[in-house]
Parts: structure tokens; sequence; C-alpha cells
DNA sequence: TCTGGGGTCCTAGGACCC
DNA sequence: TCTGGGGTCCTAGGACCC
């Protein structure tokens, strides 16, 4: 049987690429786009210009004016990059049978089996860069490989603006020079547990059993670094979900231990979550409250119902009464969050407690209101409770 | 340095049921 | 009387990724 062929695609430093393909001034500057200076906030994304002087994506945006001054900071303009993504991603999906979008910036392209229709791999990869390039200005970086973790590792390998091709056979190789950083799915708390093992390496890793691994790193963990270090499919990339989940969050710019106010940002956090699970005809019987505080630490706390969320009246009751439980009502408040869990696709039959024309009633309401926000973009459609001055305000 | 916002997956304990 | 084995659901926390 033929080598199976991954491409995965990832475009270099997206959001400050389009920052420069649509303001050509730019060019050969430092782009920082993110966070404003000054605010609590980090680094979205950033130039290669930029990175030369240690800038880093989530980067605190404060560490990043220190170290880059004279660099060009930008606000986030997500709309703009959805649009261009979109261009790109039409692009390839038009080559290849089996398209996987991962995230805004990167996809993966099976094209095993299209060496006759399109040549070479590696010239196929090329002639995608080069149409990439004059349709939209952007560069991006393709790994090629007998499976998507090493297609990944590879792109990651060669950018910005490069192509690698791993054949099979070559893996041990490849990652023989690895840093095990750049395994997909190593984080800084797996690299030092792993180095308090005494393995700092890719090859040192794969001189342990996976019995070994699992007994250190727990079942699931073991086992993925097990493959993850050989350059077999870890199974890092899952086609859907198990579940689903959305949530809006939000961080203050300095920390509230107001009860009215983080009342009232909570309700408008929940209008968000309720907007989005009926724009996209989505079901939730769960909600949970994120809590960040003072010193960072982090709690949440999560409530399933037995029906379906219906309103953002209801999800900001509910809301209210996790926040009861979690926050002692003076300890100061960094980050409040809300969002729905347990997330499927409307049409599913209405359960329990409420009658299913009450229900219905309902959501009629929170559909007028989507469908009101959607036609005035721009203009703000709220509560009252959200318009009124906060009493503790300056 | 002082840490965003949006996600997924895994673990571990407890409740509950057969 | 003192104890099973499994399965599923829920919850909280944590690691990781872009």
């Amino acid at each position: 049987m033929a080598e199976a062929v991954l491409f995965h695609v990832d475009l270099d430093a997206f959001y400050a690429s389009v920052e420069r393909r649509d303001d050509p001034s730019l060019q050969g500057k430092a782009i920082i786009v993110g966070a404003r200076p000054g605010s609590r906030g980090v680094v979205s994304s950033c130039s290669y210009e930029a990175r030369r002087f240690g800038v880093r994506s989530a980067m605190p945006i404060g560490e990043a004016y220190r170290r880059c001054p004279h660099g060009v900071f930008l606000p986030v303009r997500m709309r703009r990059y959805l649009e261009v993504s979109g261009q790109v991603m039409e692009l390839l999906r038009s080559y290849a049978p089996v398209f996987q979008q991962l995230s805004i910036d990167e996809a993966f392209m099976d094209l095993s089996g299209t060496g006759r229709l399109y040549g070479p791999p590696e010239q196929l990869g090329e002639r995608i860069k080069q149409q990439v390039r004059l349709g939209t200005g952007l560069t991006l970086s393709i790994g090629i490989a007998p499976n998507r973790y090493l297609a990944k590792l590879a792109s990651e390998a060669c950018k910005p603006d490069g192509l690698l091709r791993i054949h099979g056979g070559e893996e041990a190789a490849f990652l023989e020079g690895l840093p095990l950083a750049r395994l997909w799915g190593v984080g800084d708390k797996t690299r030092q547990r792993l180095s308090e093992l005494g393995i700092d390496t890719v090859t040192a890793l794969r001189g342990l059993s996976e019995e070994a691994l699992c007994g250190a790193m727990g079942e699931a963990g073991g086992r993925y670094l097990y493959r993850a270090a050989r350059g077999i499919e870890p199974g890092a990339f899952s086609a859907e979900p198990k579940s689903r989940s959305l949530s809006s969050e939000m961080t203050f710019e300095s920390d509230v231990a107001s009860a009215k106010t983080i009342g009232r940002c909570l309700l408008e956090l929940c209008q968000q979550v309720m907007y989005r699970l009926i724009k996209d005809d989505l079901s939730s019987n769960t909600v949970f409250l994120k809590l960040r505080l003072f010193d960072f630490s982090t709690t949440t706390a999560q409530k399933t119902v037995g029906h379906w969320l219906a309103s953002s009246e209801e999800l900001h009751k509910l809301v209210l009464e996790l926040l009861g439980q979690r926050w002692d009502g003076s300890t100061p408040v960094r980050l409040i969050g809300v969002g729905a869990a347990n997330v499927l696709s409307s049409g599913h039959p209405v359960q329990g407690e409420l009658f299913e024309d009450e229900f219905a009633r309902r959501r009629k309401v929170e559909e007028a209101v989507t469908r009101l926000r959607e036609r005035m973009e721009g203009v703000r459609l709220t509560k009252a409770s959200l318009i009124h001055p906060p009493e503790d305000a300056p």
C-alpha cells in the first residue's frame, strides 16, 4: 500500500500578518496584536520582527511593551481574521477530499492517493503556498508526513514560510533532535514531571516502557507519550468532540468586590451565552460559573438541571446560586465567566420540569432578541439593569 | 513578567443503580 | 452481617492548545 500523505497547513503569525497585509506601511515592523498596553491582557499574535525582541504569544502585554517599546501595538480584529481565514480554508478544502480545520489558522488535509492528480506532495505544497500568497498576501508553512501528528510537528519545525516532508522510516531521525517541549501535548507540567524522572529528551523518553510511562503519568497520558515519542499517531486530534461547551468570560480592569457589579456583569455574560446557544440552534442543561480571585486562584461550579435552559434570566438565576456557593461576598474578584456544558444541537425532546409550551414561549422571546441583535449590529441591546450606571462607578 | 478568552480531554471521588 | 463488581452520571480541578 502506498504511504499515507497528510498535510498540516499553518498560517504564519496569522493575526499580525493580516494586519500587515491590510496596511502595507507596517511592512518590516514589529507588530504586536493583543490587549492595549497598560491593561491586563496578553499578546495574541506578533510578527517575526517582534519575536526577535523576545515577544511571544500569551505573554503579558506589559512585558511585551518593555521588551519592544517601539513595536506597533494593535487590537484584535477577530471578524477580519475570520474573513481571511475563511478564504484560505476554502482554497485548501478544494484540494483535499478529507479536510479538518483545527483552528482559525491551521488545518489538516489528507492527500493520500492524489499523486496522479496533483503530482508529488512537495510540488502540490509549493503550489498551495503560492496560491495563498497571490490570493491573500499571506505566507504559510506546510508539514507533510504519513500521519497528522508528524505533519503537525513538521510544519512547526519549518516555520515561517517553510515546507518539510517526513517520509515513513524517517520518524526516529526527525524526533531525535527535538526538545521534549516541541512534542504536541507536552506542556510545562509534563516536561517538569518527566524531568524529575530524569527524562529530558525524546530519545530518553523512548527508553521508557509503556507500562512505566502509564505508571508515572496516568493511563491516558502514558499511552499518549509512548506513541508520541515514536511518531505514531497518538490520537491527539479527534474529529468529533465528545461533548461541547460554550462560554463567555471577562477580566476586570481592576479587582471587584461589589456583589452588585458582579451580578450585573454575570447577567451580561448569561445573555451572551444564551445568544450564542440560540444563534447556533443549540440546547444545554448544564450551566457553570468560573471565578478567578485577586490571587489568581480559580474555581468553577456547575449545575445540571432536568430541562433545557430556556432564557438568560434562568441562566442568571442559576449562576447567582452558584456564586453564593463559591464566593464569600468580599474577596476581590479578578475574572468571572459563565458557560453552558452538555451542549447538543436542538431538536431533542424537551424534558422535565418545564411544560413544553412554557419552554417554547421563553425560547421565543430569546429568539426575538437574538434576531433583533443581528439586525441592529453595533446597537447595544441589553437588559435595563445593565444600562443604569453602576452605583459604585467613579 | 504577572499572567486573555475560548475551547477539549483526563482524573478522581461520590451518588446511585442493578 | 459486612461486603461485590460494574456502569453511568455528576462535579471540581488541572493540563494543554491556539
